[in-house]
RNA sequence: GGUGGAGUGGCCGAGAGGCGAGGCAGCGGCCUGCAAAGCCGUAUACGUGGGUUCGAAUCCCAUCUCCACCUCCA
């Protein structure tokens, strides 16, 4: 079976051809960097991260661009009010998505271009959609003629004469209210630094033309797969495509666009409050329990937010990595993960437009398995449940043993000394527990119960671990 | 008004004509000194009303409710 992906242009799912066979070419809207991160934004990041994890287990080569957005008009407004320079204030929140995304397991993307890097590309777009007839200079800004273009409304299937116009489209000159800006002329107040020279005067780029040029810069003329969330559909990606085919480039095969979070049933937004920005999340829980709750809900489904998803989360994450690790104790580590084979119901599950919550069964299928096999003493098949759960983990950027989550950097000291500490108590523990002495023994797993350390007793002795 | 999406057991969520995915919570049992972890078992679920069918959560008709995009949004 081959991967079966659903494209948002068509609203089908079709078997996935790469234009160059073994190798694709995927640009995914990344951030306006014009605040910080929510888990929002995350579940997009992670929805495609998954993606080219499972492209490349499936023997792909990819080649990811994810953009920044880096000049904008709420960019400017924002970094105005504030009293801050705009360039200033999109590299910082530059920087809290590049933390989030790292804190999450997404993989670093193969380029990550911003708008203000690539002017020139711009402006060498727009003026080929002038030549072309598909684009008109008026007082310095320069504008998309939607009229010119046939297939505009194509891509969201809506006819461009039942578009509600925008409230701000009567007083201007443009030759249709749906036209939009592709260079917008500076203006009195808006700062020196936010304008470049052009043909048209100095301006700076409108909001979709950066994503036309940087797709073509980096991906060429056509390429595989086109992301983003689903609210970027319209206009973003209906004015993106309208651009590029009009200047006569192909553009993306096939489109794919990520539901988003809710909450009562309701998309979420900044105004719902800072609880779901993704420092905040992580204050309070373990990472890969916040990779696992984005990810654990298909990517064209409405991901509801409840006060006990990351709970949930972190049940299903210590589940997992509780049998990963338990098991690794038993017989050791499998020698090789990444091209391990994988229980076909997962593959298959995958396959189908990356049914990750079907795959997920069959991960739990396997934990199961694995568990049952420990218990039984089972060796081997706890050893073949070990490779398959870890191999299929780590297609969702979930395998417990990676660098990414075995976690090994600063903490480590403090966590050798803790142990060591942890282990004297178990040590007398075990001692009271030889001599039947259940209230000493208990009291030691209370204390440290009550500064946050688990205790679990098995054949082989103690476990500790820290409750999260 | 236009274009789409969704209503599944206490909760989250798959599935899309026929052996009741999976997880969390609950209940019963095994294991345990007691726990924890783990294992086994356990649910008259598919918005409402009709219809098609031997058989429908899945198809058809009607209807109710919710959400989103059309202005910035992952």
């Amino acid at each position: 079976m081959t991967l079966r992906l659903f494209d948002s242009a068509t609203r089908a799912e079709r078997d996935f051809v790469p234009l160059v066979a073994g190798h694709v070419g995927i640009y995914l809207c990344g951030a306006t960097v014009q605040g910080s991160p929510h888990i929002g934004h995350m579940r997009a990041a992670v929805a495609f991260d998954v993606l080219q994890r499972w492209l490349e287990r499936s023997g792909h080569t990819v080649t990811l661009v994810r953009n920044v957005t880096d000049i904008d008009d709420k960019i400017l407004d924002k970094a105005a009010h504030a009293g801050e320079p705009w360039w200033s204030w999109a590299l910082r929140f530059e920087r809290e998505f590049g933390a989030a995304y790292s804190a999450l397991g997404v993989l670093p993307p193969a380029i990550e271009p911003r708008a203000t890097g690539h002017i020139p590309q711009m402006v060498a777009l727009i003026a080929r959609l002038i030549e072309r007839g598909h684009a008109y200079e008026l007082a310095g800004s320069v504008y998309f003629d939607v009229r010119s273009f046939g297939a505009y409304g194509a891509l969201t299937r809506q006819a461009a004469e039942d578009l509600t116009l925008p409230a701000d489209a009567a007083g201007d000159d443009k030759r249709d209210p749906r036209d939009f800006a592709l260079w917008k002329a500076h203006k009195d107040g808006e700062p020196a630094t936010a304008s470049w020279e052009s043909p048209w005067g100095p301006g700076r780029p409108g909001w979709h033309i950066e994503c036309s040029a940087m797709a073509q810069r980096y991906l060429g003329e056509a390429f595989d797969i086109h992301g983003g969330g689903l609210d970027l559909r319209f206009p973003h990606h209906e004015n993106e495509q309208a651009q590029s085919r009009a200047a006569g480039y192909e553009f993306a095969a096939l489109w794919m666009h990520s539901a988003w979070v809710t909450q009562a049933g309701a998309k979420m937004s900044k105004s719902l409050g800072n609880g779901l920005l993704v420092s905040e999340v992580l204050a309070h829980h373990a990472a890969p329990a916040v990779r696992l709750a984005l990810a654990s809900v298909h990517y064209r489904s409405m991901l509801e937010y409840t006060p006990s998803t990351l709970d949930d989360a972190t049940a299903t994450w210590n589940r997992l990595a509780g049998f990963v690790t338990r098991a690794a104790e038993r017989v050791g580590q499998p020698s090789d993960v990444v091209s391990a084979d994988l229980p076909a119901g997962f593959v298959e599950a995958m396959d189908d437009d990356l049914a990750v919550p079907r795959a997920l069964a069959h991960i739990h299928d396997s934990v199961r398995a694995g568990n049952a096999a420990l218990a039984a003493g089972d060796d081997e098949a706890a050893a073949a449940a070990l490779v398959a759960v870890r191999a299929m983990l780590d297609v969702l950027g979930l395998d417990p043993m990676s660098p990414q989550w075995s976690g090994s950097s600063g903490a480590s000291t403090a966590l050798t000394a803790l142990d060591a500490l942890v282990r004297a108590d178990l040590d007398a523990r075990a001692q009271a527990r030889a001599r039947r002495d259940w209230a000493a023994a208990d009291a030691i797993r209370d204390r440290l119960a009550a500064v946050g350390i688990a205790i679990e007793d098995s054949t082989e002795g103690a476990r500790w671990s820290l409750e999260h």
